[in-house]
DNA sequence: TCAGAGCGGAACGATCCGTTCCAGTGCTAA
DNA sequence: TTAGCACTGGAACGGATCGTTCCGCTCTGA
């Protein structure tokens, strides 16, 4: 049953399905309180569609959410099976940037109450993070005093970046990506300066106003 | 005619000036989108004290991203005062990230229309950061590639990491700004990837819309 | 042929926010 | 002493925005 082929109505039910999401992700992505028609205007749909697949704006950002939170976790698992430490967390952090996920997880946040499976997830995702660290240390790869929440500060400034070119963002991503892995790798310049982030220190972003 | 010597009344209205200045400073900083009540309630007067000294809300954001063009400016002046071009460099931008100028100046634009006379501010401190970026070149320590664009683009990298905790954010900036700079730092490492940014393709935001 | 799934978009109601307005307060100067 | 006024707090207003609902239409699938 595959889902391309189903012909007429149908057909155009399930791409929507898919255009609506893509929609969502590139107009969220750009302003996290764009109001929900703008999503129907680019995904070239009535408003009635949207609703048609979730009940609310916050379902549809929480699905958006949770939607980059897996991918940020399939990632890292991905990851974990490389046998280089430090290609491993360089490579993760690559590929998180690309995806553009850093922003879905986090710029999205509070604007929806969390459903307890995301809690779940955000703590996993967590796990793994500390894992790509600590293996990147052992590769002797990593400056000494770097910390598992260096990654999603990383993360941040890179998502930061952004210009109207998509493809010119990532570019640009890139390059100061690049940088801070520069920094990143222990060549035996000065420690960083002020105390490292603490877990949690984050998470101030996560419950509802 | 020192103003803090004036009483009664004039005192109150002379304080006022800057406790308001200082509070949609910081109201602004955190949501340049924040409506001005707030900014009133941040500074402990009425609405009344606001508009007496503003005219619009729009000209007060405009005086907000003046004077932190201005700070740009006056730091990069004095970055070129030192003579070591890489300490210049380095220390301007620690000064501009301790000071929060980037987002006064940057994330402010596109909410009004700019006077001419920021336009040529604009210009001016281009200019300057051009100068600076050009003799840390010369000192041989600023890695090859790096090109005076990457200011403006560090700087937001930079302005992006924010917690409750005004202090705490200026120490989080303070490491990820050592990372980059570590970075930054010509080390005989791999050549950044993808084009360098260009002039003005961060100009996109300084159109009202 | 027709029931209804799916759709576009107008309409609605709530909320938000910039700005205006007015009554109160206490200097200041005559 | 007192009239005038600079200054203020905050309520009120009007316009804009936005999430959601609703209605009438189209086209499918049986």
């Amino acid at each position: 049953m595959p889902e391309t082929a189903l012909p007429g109505r149908r057909a155009q039910a399930a791409r929507n399905d898919v255009v609506i999401l893509d929609a969502a992700r590139q107009v969220f992505l750009v302003d996290p309180k764009a109001p929900i028609a703008h999503v129907a205007e680019r995904a070239g749909v009535g408003i009635s569609a949207l609703y048609r697949r979730y009940p609310s704006k916050e379902v549809l950002l929480c699905r958006l959410c949770h939607d980059g939170l897996r991918r940020f976790i399939t990632e890292a698992e991905a990851a974990a099976e490389e046998p280089d430490g430090w290609a491993a967390l360089t490579g993760f952090l690559r590929r998180i940037v690309d995806a553009d996920v850093h922003s879905l997880t986090v710029h999205l946040a509070g604007l929806f109450t969390p459903t307890p499976e995301m809690g779940e997830d955000a703590r996993r995702a967590n796990e793994l993070a500390r894992g790509l660290v600590a293996r990147a240390h052992e590769s002797g790869r990593l400056r000494r005093d770097a910390v598992p929440e260096d990654i999603g500060m990383i993360l941040e400034c890179c998502a930061a970046i952004r210009v109207e070119d998509p493809e010119r963002t990532t570019q640009l991503r890139r390059r100061y990506l690049a940088l801070l892995i520069e920094g990143l790798a222990a060549d035996g310049g000065p420690d960083l300066p002020g105390p490292p982030p603490r877990p949690g220190e984050m998470n101030g972003r996560w419950r509802p106003s």
